[in-house]
DNA sequence: GACTGACATGCAACTTTGTTGCAAAAAGTT
DNA sequence: AACTTTTTGCAACAAAGTTGCATGTCAGTC
């Protein structure tokens, strides 16, 4: 896990901070997609509020995290895979967002269809949440 | 426009109020999707800013409007479609927004693909957000 | 049209969320 | 170990959203 966290923080030219490889291992233990909220609560009163915006936008900038849009509109990440390069992500598969836990998984293994838009309109990124019950809670 | 107004407000059982009004007015006259800060703009110094989340948040509960998901989590919200009633919406059409100009386009004509999620989930709502240039941006 | 109960609005105060500048501290480099 | 660059924490701020309560407005009834 350390080994695994630092490779990741160097591959991405970053220098290894104890911010850093926190959050990263909160990603990485959550499977699932986490708020900035879930991580200052989970960091506790380790790190400045400020930090961990800072950290999160720098991730996001080198590709490490995406972010997710949700339908009431809160701010979630999780992590990206590993052919996610700095600015354009291939983040395409299809979220989904539990309506009684709150929990969002990345359904890997489910990709977004890309479907026909209108002439005129120029696509660059499909995005897609389902919303509904996850396996505990229905 | 104005007798669509208070058709709309009365079949809901609301009443007809002067915010109510132009609010619902704004939205027919756009026929994109509005966030809260355009609608305050817009309304100018003639209505309180609680009033703006109150009224945006009675439109939601009763299925006027709905809120749509946008990739830089802003809040924004567009008019349903007749068909959407009292706590469940069938807005299923895609959301398009565009990168250059930040206006996000309902494509009424798109509708959202029914895809396969892995058993264990039960899905109840699909939504799905395009990013891209729109026809005059590209 | 005036009366009345129910609902909507405005105000103030507050919480939460996100941003910016700058000095101190820690990381990487030689 | 000394130096340079980057990162962090603090403080102050700005923006976004919420809550309680008194006042004002609406819809229905007489």
């Amino acid at each position: 896990m350390e080994a695994q966290i630092d490779e990741i923080l160097k591959k991405n030219q970053l220098s290894v901070t104890g911010s850093r490889k926190r959050i990263l291992e909160l990603f990485l233990m959550s499977n699932g997609a986490l708020a900035h909220g879930d991580i200052e609560k989970k960091t506790g009163e380790k790190f400045d509020r400020v930090t961990v915006y800072r950290t999160l936008q720098t991730f996001l900038e080198k590709g490490i995290i995406h972010s997710i849009p949700t339908s009431d509109n809160s701010v979630l990440y999780a992590l990206c895979k590993d052919d996610c390069t700095e600015g354009h992500h291939h983040d395409n598969h299809v979220h989904f967002i539990c309506n009684k836990c709150g929990k969002t998984i990345c359904l890997a293994d489910v990709t977004v269809p890309e479907i026909k838009i209108p002439g005129g309109f120029l696509p660059q990124d499909y995005q897609m949440v389902v919303t509904g019950l996850c396996a505990e809670c229905r």
